[in-house]
RNA sequence: GGCCCCAUCGUCUAGUGGUCUAGGACAUCGGGUUUUCAUCCCGAAAACCGGGGUUCGACUCCCCGUGGGGUCACCA
């Protein structure tokens, strides 16, 4: 309803020139190695960079920085492309998809960055050292070197501080900082958007584009995830693998939502949106420069609303994905509507209904009192009852109830707790109506057997 | 330690000099609905790191402290 004119909050993209921008089509780009699980950290650049790519038509590249063969682990990659595909985060150019501007696996580029090392060699911004390439650096004692950051500002640093490093190991492999300035530039990347933790690398690179005679691109750093203590986040500390969300049972779109309120926030202050409507909203000029801590809570409640929001019958397929098809569409879709509004992921699903699929013994001493008589009533209730009905159902306990004098609330719990084993549990009414008659009156006769 | 980045409720955040006795969300606590637990509804408590400037006026701008973080590899 607000029109864009009447929407006082707009912050000016620092992007130079509309001109500019025409001249330079976006081309962003995520740059994990394949050195273990999909890192959450990996899924939160990504968000960023998709973000960035779709808002202004570009394209969203995915490049694998493979040049630690130490490090390499086996399934790496393709938990990758899990993790990102999961939430939804899907790039346009990659060493699965290939692309014009290919290979995009470092660990298939080696001539090319010899074969710019040479040229550095032969310019004597380079030298040989024990098996290695070392850059040559040559800065004057007040020299500095900076850049515009996109969310940040100017940045500045000493030249000083950008010694001689290595750009080609004696193995033959670039290190990240000259292989990501090669192929940020060969690749045609607009817009390098990052986390801080590279803000002290940037320096380095700006050389090398100058060395290498490229123009650099635009940076934005955006600010780290933390831990409860502050620091960055870890595994020690975090469930950081985008495969343990997904074996929670946490919906994508309820994980990528909290992961965009995270350093940035909707201009209308908006709490639940999706991927399409972050895009839409999407500006770097509303990205916080301080680090989130990254707190599970709220993705817990979040997360609940996603399921809450979803329609039953894609639910009912969540779930019996989920379980791996363990229980059947038709019993879940028939639960469902009991446990909709008590889950606050998929695998609660089981804990909360995995009654109706399984008797489970209460435990001694959770019975309200008087619940054998309960029991033996009810039974001799039931067993009389010919429709098994919902309406049927509810009038024929609060008969019971009523007749008996029994106490309502002790009545009802002792139900609950003899068919579910707990005390906490969908309507036990209702329950008892899916459960079925058999069931129900075999489950109160095991109660009074023990 | 050097260099760099950052600083609003417990947490995520709004705020770009006056609209701030600082707004929202999660979590917490209290109440309502209810045969449990939830959902839902209502309410409460809870923050501008400190000190100097600039200004008629600073949460907002500048400086200095303090605190936190990142980075200083033939890791990325």
């Amino acid at each position: 309803m607000a029109s864009q004119a009447s929407q006082k909050k707009v912050y000016p993209e620092p992007l130079g020139s509309a001109r500019d921008e025409l001249r330079r089509r976006v081309r962003v780009r995520i740059a994990p190695s394949p050195t273990g699980f999909a890192h959450v950290g990996t899924a939160y650049t990504a968000l960023f960079n998709y973000a960035f790519a779709r808002k202004n038509k570009g394209k969203f590249v995915l490049r694998l920085e493979d040049t630690d063969v130490k490090r390499q682990v086996k399934g790496a990659e393709q938990a990758i492309y899990d993790g990102l595909s999961w939430l939804g985060l899907g790039w346009d150019e990659g060493p699965d998809k290939g692309g014009k501007y290919g290979p995009y696996r470092q660990s298939e580029r080696l001539d090319i960055y010899k074969k710019r090392v040479q040229k550095l060699i032969e310019k004597d911004l380079a030298y040989q050292d024990e098996g290695a390439v070392k850059f040559k650096s040559k800065f004057k004692s007040k020299e500095k070197v900076g850049w515009n950051d996109l969310i940040r500002g100017k940045i500045e640093f000493p030249a000083s501080e950008v010694g001689d490093f290595v750009l080609l190991k004696s193995n033959g492999y670039p290190t990240y900082n000259f292989a990501v300035v090669i192929d940020d530039s060969l690749m045609k990347i607009s817009h390098v958007i990052r986390a801080e933790e590279h803000i002290s690398n940037t320096p380095r690179q700006i050389v090398l584009y100058k060395a290498l005679g490229f123009d650099k691109p635009e940076f934005a750093h955006f600010p780290l995830l933390r831990n409860e203590d502050k620091s960055k986040i870890s595994k020690r500390k975090n469930p950081v693998s985008l495969s343990w969300y997904k074996k929670q049972g946490y919906l994508p779109g309820a994980l990528i939502n909290f992961l965009c309120l995270l350093g940035w926030s909707h201009p209308e202050e908006k709490e639940i949106f999706d991927l399409k409507e972050f895009v839409e909203k999407f500006s770097l000029g509303r990205v916080r420069k301080a680090g989130p801590v990254f707190n599970l809570k709220k993705l817990d409640w979040m997360n609940g609303e996603y399921i809450r929001k979803t329609q039953n019958v894609k639910l009912k397929t969540q779930i019996f994905e989920f379980f791996s098809k363990k229980y059947s569409e038709e019993k879940i879709e028939e639960i469902l509507p009991l446990v909709k509004d008590r889950i606050k992921t998929l695998k609660e699903f089981e804990s909360l209904a995995g009654f109706f699929f399984k008797a489970r013994k209460p435990k001694p001493g959770i019975f309200e009192k008087d619940y054998k008589k309960h029991i033996r009533a009810l039974i001799k209730t039931l067993e009389n009852t010919e429709s098994w009905e919902g309406k049927n159902i509810d009038k024929i306990l609060f008969g019971l109830v009523d007749k008996n004098g029994f106490h309502t609330g002790g009545f009802f719990m002792n139900l609950r707790v003899a068919i579910t084993g707990s005390r906490f549990t969908p309507p036990i009414n209702e329950s008892i109506v899916i459960l079925g008659r058999e069931e129900t009156i075999s489950r109160l006769k095991s109660i009074l057997s023990n």
